[in-house]
DNA sequence: ATGAAAGCGCTAACAT
DNA sequence: ATGTTAGCGCTTTCAT
């Protein structure tokens, strides 16, 4: 980057001062506005933003620490962040932390090490600190779902609420053994996500008075695989239930893979509902009935928040935005009677 | 943030310069290192960029400009891309142009304010003139896929050879009535790989002597609509083809939704070949034989290319990599005899 | 091996 | 409205 303000500054003979008040929207004369236009545009002058901040102590850049860009919920999120982020006029640095902490760590230290103004960030999936540094240097942190951190914002989706209304639909549709592929393993450690989730479960069945089966409980890691073995293992009880809650997307697209394998009809053999609601639901056959969580709602919040924040108001802190996540009706829930279901 | 160089050499009774050597891995005597170290633990110190930049006049920083992060194809590579830089020291601001010129160029502009080393950049599918002040500027840029510019590098897949090989492997399995869904929609614009895309096909029917029937050739705009409707156009003619060739996913997942939704069996009715091999691929029912685009290799190869100019190395400029894009062969091929379809 | 001092490009007082 | 100047945090000669 060769051209500085100086050289404008010579271009026009002005001061450089004046440039820097231009280039910051300040009051110019008309003749020496022209002059300064014209030389920017024949110079190709861009303000250093790495100087200006050292002076200025605001990089207009936030971070971004995500697990990695390639996830079919987070990766529009991202992409919304960032896109709004721009608008506002702040850049956005990248990091993946792939759950690994020393990664984590690491990120978080990369952004302080390029002054961002403010951090979004993914938390891992165990509660390890690597976020001490951003604490010490008093940097505006809001995280994204999963857990409640203390020190830190958080903006998320309902996902007790979200699995209770799943549940209850199926409830509803006269279903009364209701089995669940859940997210806790103990792979998934701390994930909150996977506790919550089973949470809206157990709820709705306690208050329709449905007594927990915990042979209906299938604990999976949220993998596709594990959606795989746990549909399985469900299929070969010898009471089988008449729907399943499936708690996120990758054990849905393994269940019903398997179901397809098996030649299982849905919803004739076996209702489904599935919480996260991508690609996969509307290419279906049938076409799935599933939880969506609020992505849009989360990238717009979770700026928003994090504005209010690096603007320094710091009311109500800590935040904990929780969004709802919505039902999606679409085919893949049979109707029961409930007299043929007693009947049984 | 607060502290800085002068801090830890306040705390330790050294010079600032004698900080700034032990920072950049420096000798410094054993008994001052350990002071050092001990107070950067304590206070927090990390060593601001921006002001690393300023002096040294490398940010470390690379600018990443795609059109979204919410891209099947592309997110995954971002992610590598972002990973593997990061690995190397430098970090990624990301935008997103949205294909949109006006975002484009302040993208561009938005990286050289940032004082970017370098930029890797997915074009838009028109191709206005974005990148002078990269050019003005002297900044290293990496062009992915899409199409080949005078002044810059490029690294994307041969997208002629693989949808060669995707129709050379209908005919080899005895189709001689092949359609196409390609991607040459007026709305695309100058997007060359869907130029490219389609020249495969007609080269290979080319080769193996098959006449081209203009009727077999819809083109769409790469979008789920235009794969929809296409496949829809197809279907209706008279004399129809025993197999199809889809330029891309969106139009695959577009025309399969079709298929299905008109009760049309793959392949025994139809055999379809898909360019890109996404999620669905496996998912469907049966699991599609598609073209996969070798995502991994354009991100690392990007990024090689990218810190080899970064460097200074400038051999070969401008390069266009092209990297082979592989055949995936699965069930929606079927088989036909010669003579069975001679009969016809 | 360590220190003193200049200066990277810019903004923010302050003076004019 | 414009100019002068100090200094942001750091690296880099150049001394010592």
């Amino acid at each position: 980057m060769a051209v500085t303000i100086k050289d404008v500054a010579r271009e026009t003979n002005l001061a450089i001062s004046t440039i820097s008040k231009y280039m910051n929207g300040g009051n110019v004369r008309g003749k020496n506005r022209k002059l300064i236009e014209e030389a920017v545009q024949r110079l190709g002058y861009r303000p250093n933003n790495a100087a200006r901040g050292l002076r200025s102590s605001r990089s207009f850049l936030v971070g971004l620490i995500l697990d990695g860009l390639d996830n079919q919920f987070f990766s529009p999120i991202a992409s919304q962040i960032t896109e709004r982020l721009n608008e506002q006029g702040y850049h956005v640095i990248v990091c993946c932390h792939r759950d690994s902490i020393k990664k984590a760590r690491k990120s978080v230290d990369f952004m302080l090490e390029n002054q961002v103004d403010g951090m979004i960030l993914l938390p891992l999936s165990s509660d390890e600190d690597y976020l001490e540094s951003a604490r010490i240097n008093r940097v505006p942190v809001v995280t994204l779902d999963r857990l409640e951190m203390p020190d830190f914002d958080m903006v998320g989706s309902n996902a007790a609420v979200g699995s209770y209304n799943a549940v209850e639909y199926l409830i509803q549709q006269g279903h009364r053994k209701i089995a669940v592929l859940s997210g806790t393993d103990k792979k998934t450690g701390g994930l909150k996500a996977g506790q919550e989730r089973l949470k809206g479960y157990k709820r709705a069945l306690e208050d329709y008075m449905i007594p927990l089966k915990e042979e209906y409980i299938a604990s999976g890691d949220f993998s596709f695989s594990s959606g795989y073995e746990g549909m399985k293992r469900i299929w070969q009880l010898k009471d089988r239930p008449t729907a399943i809650f499936i708690s996120n997307y990758n054990m849905t697209l393994g269940a019903v893979t398997l179901l397809h394998n098996l030649g299982i009809a849905i919803p004739e053999e076996l209702s489904l509902v599935s919480f996260d609601d991508l690609e996969f639901s509307e290419l279906c056959q049938p076409n799935l009935t599933a939880v969506r969580q609020p992505a849009e709602e989360i990238a717009k919040e979770s700026v928003d928040l994090l504005l209010k924040r690096m603007q320094g108001d710091y009311t109500n802190f800590p935040e904990y935005r929780k969004l709802p996540a919505k039902l999606f009706i679409r085919d893949s829930v049979r109707a029961i009677s409930r007299n043929a279901e007693t009947a049984t």
